[in-house]
RNA sequence: GCCGCGGUAGCUCAGCCUGGUGGAGCGCUGCCCUGGUAAGGCAGAGGUCCCGGGUUCGAACCCCGGCCGCGGCUCCA
C-alpha cells in the first residue's frame, strides 16, 4: 500500500490507484503527484495519474503551493529555454527568475533586439513542448558540459550554485540547481507573454545586454482567475492609490521626482509615527540629538562617503567650498559624541535622531513612499565597547520584534549581509575587523532564535549588516530595519574610550534604524492594513456627523463632541455638509476608524452613537473590515474609551 | 542609468491608429429634497490635452528632444 496525502488527509491505497486534476477553491488546481519511492528517490509526475508500483508516500501538490508552483515554473523556464534554442540556435541562455505567476528568461541574442512575433512563436512552440517534450536530468559534470555545448553564460551560473545539476529537454540541454521536474509538464491552459524587456548579465551595467521574455502561466483558467483575483486585491493595498484616495501625499514636477510633499492627512500620520518612535527610544536609554540637513564634503571626506558615496551625493558650493546635503547621520552623531572624553564606564552612548537624509537615487528606481530622494531615517547610533557588542544586537533585534509584532506586522524576513571575500578591495577595514564583526552578528542572530538567511557580497562599504526585508502587496521586496557594525569610522574619526587601565581604547559604532525609513515604513503599513491602520496611527481617527445638516441643534451638539476631541489631541473632522449617507460614504474614504453620529436621540439623552471599523481578514487572506457598534452615553465615556485604544495599541507609548 | 508602457478637468478614464472648434463618470458650485450607517434629483462652472521643437493650410492626435509616472533590471531606508 501507498500512504497518499491530500492536505490534511491522508489515505492508505494501493498501487494503481487514479489520482485525478481535481480543483480546490484556493489552493488552485492539483498539478502534480510529489512521490517518494521505497528507496528514498523523488518523482514527480504530472496529473490525473496512476499511483505506481515501489513508491512508499506520495503527496498531491497543489498549483498555490509552495512547491507546485515552484516545480511548475521552473520546468516551464526550462521549456521556454528549450524553444529559444530550437528556433533560434544562436541564442546563449543566460538562466531565468520565477516570480508571482510569471517566469522571465534571460538570454543573450547576439546584442540584437529580439521581436515580439520571435517570442511569440517561442511561447507557441513552449505550448507544444509542455505536452510532448521529455524532461530528465542527466550526469555529468555541469559546468564543462555547457561549456562543449556553448553555454559560457549558464556554465559561469553553475559555478556560484550549491549543486548544479544538467536538464535536457529533449536534445536541448540546460541548468537547474532542482532535480524535481515531472517527466512531462503536460497541458498548459493558459500561457502568454507579460512583457518583453532587458536586463544585464549578472546585474553589471556595463556588461552584456541581455534580452528577457517574460511569460505567464497557468496549468488551468481556474488557477489563473484565482491569481488574477488575488493580484486585482494586492493592487487594492497599493499605497499610492490609497495615498491619493486618503488624501496623504503627492509630488510636483516643480519640487522634483521623489521628493513627498505631505498633506494635512499624511503629516499627521507622520506625527504620530514619529511621536510613537521617539517617545519609545527615549524610554529604553537612547538620548536624542539633532543635526543640520548641510555640511561641508571635508566632513564626507573624513567620513569616507565622497569615497564611496559621492554618486548618490547632492554637492553644491557655498562660498567657494564644496557643501553636500547629507545622505547619512553618522558623522554628525559622531561629532557630537566627539565633544569629551569618554570612560569604559558611560558606553554604551546611544544617540537617536529622526534624521533627515537626501540620496540621489536614478529615475528609474523612484516608487511612491517606498523608494524616495529625501527621507526621514529614525537612525541611531550606538558608540560601544567590543565586548558590548553582542549585546547590544540582542537588544536591538527585540526592540525590532517588539515594535513590529506591536505593530501587527507579519509579512518580514531577517538577512546577514556579509562582504564578498573575492572582492576585498570594495570594502574599507582589515580582515580582522571584518571577522570578528561577521561573526558577532551572526551569533546575535542565533542567540535570538530567529531564522534568517546570508547574503555574500551585500554587506556595506564599511561593515556587515541585518536587515529586515518586507515583501509589499504585489510580492516586491523592501528593506526597513537594519543593523550594521562599523568598525571603520572609528579608526576614521579616532574615537577612544578610556579604559580600566587608563588606556586609551577604540571605540566600536552600531548604526541602526527600526522603522528604516518614515516614508516607507507608512507605505508598508497602508499595503499591510489595505489603508485601514490602527486607531494611533490614522490620520483622521474620529469623525463626527450630525444626522440632520439642517438641524441646529445636531450640527450644534456634534461641533460641541468634535471639538472637545480636538482639545485633547484626538485627531477629528466635522461632517456637516449634505446628506448622510454621501457623508458616512467620505468617512468610510477616508478610512476614518471611528465615525460618531448624533442625531435627534443622541442630542435629547446626550449619547454619541459610534461605529468602529478596523482591518480584519478573511481566511483567504483578503482584507474585511471588521465594523463594531458601541453607544457611549456621554463625550467621557467616548473619550476615555478612544484614548484606552490607543495606549493598549502602542504598549502605553502614546 | 537601461528596456517596455504611459501623461487629456481636482480624481478615474475615453478620444490618438485614420490630423479639421476637446468628452464621460465621480468631485466642485447653486437650487430642490430634511435624511439614521457606502452614491436622492435638476442645473452650472471647470482644460497650457506634461513641456519644447518639427511636419502640415491646420496637431491632443504624426515625428524628435526633455520632464514626470508605471512595470522590469540594478541599487537601496
Amino acid at each position: 500500500m501507498v500512504s497518499l496525502i491530500d492536505s490534511d488527509v491522508v489515505e492508505e491505497v494501493p498501487p494503481g490507484t487514479y489520482v485525478d486534476q481535481k480543483k480546490h477553491s484556493t489552493m488552485g488546481t492539483a498539478v502534480f503527484l510529489f512521490a517518494i519511492t521505497k528507496d528514498k528517490k523523488k518523482v514527480v509526475v504530472r496529473l490525473p495519474s496512476k499511483i505506481e508500483e515501489g513508491w512508499e508516500r506520495a503527496e498531491v501538490l497543489y498549483f498555490f503551493s509552495k512547491r507546485g508552483s515552484e516545480i511548475f515554473y521552473d520546468t516551464l523556464a526550462h521549456l521556454i529555454e528549450a524553444s529559444i534554442k530550437k528556433l533560434f540556435p544562436k541564442a546563449k541562455l543566460a538562466g531565468y527568475n520565477i516570480r508571482d505567476g510569471e517566469v522571465r528568461v534571460d538570454f543573450y541574442f547576439d546584442g540584437s533586439e529580439f521581436s515580439r512575433e520571435n517570442a511569440e512563436r517561442v511561447v507557441e512552440f513552449a505550448k507544444k513542448l509542455a505536452d510532448e517534450a521529455e524532461i530528465k536530468v542527466i550526469d555529468g559534470n555541469p559546468e564543462d558540459e555547457l561549456k562543449k555545448r556553448g553555454e559560457d553564460l549558464l556554465a559561469y551560473l553553475s559555478k556560484s550554485m550549491g549543486s548544479p545539476k544538467l536538464i535536457a529537454v529533449n536534445d536541448v540541454v540546460t541548468l537547474c540547481d532542482s532535480e524535481l521536474h515531472p517527466k512531462r509538464l503536460g497541458k498548459i491552459e493558459e500561457m502568454y507573454i507579460s512583457n518583453l524587456s532587458v536586463s544585464h548579465w549578472q546585474g553589471r551595467e556595463d556588461s552584456l545586454l541581455l534580452n528577457s521574455i517574460h511569460v505567464s502561466a497557468f496549468p488551468t483558467s481556474f488557477d489563473r482567475k484565482i491569481f488574477e483575483d488575488r493580484r486585482e486585491e494586492a493592487e487594492k493595498r497599493d499605497h499610492v492609490k490609497l495615498g491619493k484616495e486618503m488624501d496623504l501625499f503627492l509630488t510636483s514636477p516643480l519640487v522634483g521626482a521623489g521628493l513627498i510633499l505631505w498633506a494635512p492627512n499624511g503629516a499627521a500620520m507622520r506625527r504620530a509615527l514619529d511621536e510613537y518612535i521617539v517617545k519609545l527610544h527615549q524610554r529604553r536609554g537612547y538620548q536624542l540629538v539633532s543635526t543640520p540637513h548641510i555640511a561641508t564634503t571635508d566632513l564626507f571626506q573624513i567620513s569616507g562617503h565622497l569615497a564611496h558615496y559621492k554618486k548618490n551625493m547632492f554637492l553644491f558650493n557655498l562660498d567657494e567650498k564644496e557643501n553636500a546635503l547629507k545622505p547619512m547621520n553618522c558623522p554628525f552623531h559622531i561629532l557630537i559624541l566627539k565633544r569629551k572624553k569618554w570612560s569604559y564606564r558611560e558606553l554604551p552612548v546611544r544617540y537617536f535622531e529622526m534624521g533627515n537624509v537626501y540620496r540621489y537615487e536614478r529615475a528609474g528606481t523612484l516608487h511612491g513612499l517606498t523608494r524616495v530622494r529625501g527621507f526621514v531615517i529614525d537612525d541611531a547610533h550606538i558608540f560601544a565597547r567590543e565586548d558590548q557588542i553582542e549585546e547590544e544586537i540582542s537588544h536591538i533585534l527585540s526592540l525590532i520584534e517588539e515594535i513590529y509584532s506591536a505593530m501587527g506586522l507579519k509579512n518580514y524576513s531577517f538577512n546577514l549581509s556579509l562582504r564578498d571575500p573575492s572582492d576585498k578591495e570594495g570594502y574599507m577595514g582589515s580582515d580582522e575587523i571584518w571577522e570578528h564583526a561577521e561573526s558577532s552578528l551572526e551569533r546575535a542572530l542565533r542567540n535570538m532564535g530567529v531564522s534568517y538567511t546570508k547574503s555574500i557580497g551585500d554587506a556595506a562599504f564599511y561593515g556587515p549588516k541585518i536587515d529586515v526585508i518586507f515583501r509589499d502587496s504585489l510580492g516586491r521586496e523592501w528593506q526597513a530595519a537594519t543593523i550594521q557594525l562599523d568598525f571603520n569610522l572609528p579608526e576614521r574619526f579616532d574615537l577612544t574610550y578610556t579604559d580600566k587601565d587608563n588606556i586609551p581604547r577604540r571605540m566600536v559604532i552600531i548604526h541602526r534604524a527600526i522603522l528604516g525609513s518614515l516614508e516607507r515604513f507608512i507605505g508598508i503599513m497602508l499595503e499591510q492594513y489595505a489603508g485601514r491602520v490602527p486607531l494611533w496611527l490614522a490620520p483622521i481617527q474620529v469623525s463626527v456627523l450630525p444626522v440632520e445638516e439642517g438641524d441646529e441643534k445636531q450640527v450644534e451638539r456634534a461641533r460641541q463632541i468634535y471639538e472637545k476631541l480636538m482639545s485633547i489631541g484626538i485627531r477629528a473632522t466635522l461632517l456637516t455638509e449634505g446628506r448622510l449617507n454621501p457623508r458616512l460614504r467620505e468617512a468610510r474614504m477616508l478610512r476614518i476608524p471611528v465615525i460618531a453620529v448624533v442625531g435627534e436621540k443622541e442630542v435629547k439623552s446626550g449619547s454619541i452613537s459610534v461605529r468602529y471599523i478596523t482591518y480584519s481578514e478573511d481566511k483567504n487572506g483578503r482584507y474585511v473590515p471588521k465594523e463594531d457598534e458601541f453607544n457611549f452615553s456621554n463625550d467621557e465615556e467616548l473619550i476615555e474609551w478612544i484614548k484606552a485604544n490607543i495606549s493598549k495599541q502602542t504598549n502605553g507609548v502614546l
